[in-house]
DNA sequence: ATTCTAACA
DNA sequence: TGTTAGCA
């Protein structure tokens, strides 16, 4: 598929999945006409790549263990060298504390809410 | 109509 | 990242 249809697919505008492959998170093929062709493969990778980046990850990071993704249709996450393997336990962990900073983040909207249980429902705004 | 690269009121 | 210009 070209740049049009997998930016369909996936919500992400052609100019981030160019961005990506600059990035070298995404290396679609090239045909004659200089067009990128993607393959289906690609339409999971790009979502990967949208959770690590939400989570906090640069490229840079990305691209290191984009081989490694867990694509839904694969068994599991591949061989991973042990230096990189250093690396995403950093990056487990800085996920990890900001998942803690969130929490503090929301306890404070639920004492401002007066929220009885966290996962209680929105109350109806008031006036 | 779609994609490409390059560049920026 | 959006967006625009000028091509193919």
């Amino acid at each position: 598929m070209r740049i049009g249809e997998l930016a369909r697919r996936t919500g992400v505008t052609p100019r981030a999945l160019r961005y990506y492959e600059e990035q070298g998170l995404l290396t679609p093929e090239r045909r004659p006409s200089g067009y990128r062709e993607y393959g289906d493969r690609d339409v999971d990778a790009v979502h990967g790549i949208r959770t690590l980046l939400a989570a906090g990850l640069n490229s840079a990071a990305i691209a290191e263990i984009l081989p490694g993704l867990p694509l839904p249709g694969q068994r599991q996450a591949g061989p991973t060298c042990p230096e990189l393997l250093d690396g995403l336990a950093r990056e487990r962990a800085r996920i990890t504390r900001q998942m803690d900073e969130l929490a503090a983040a929301r306890a404070i909207l639920d004492a401002i809410m007066g929220a009885e249980a966290p996962s209680e429902v929105i109350r109806t705004p008031r006036a």
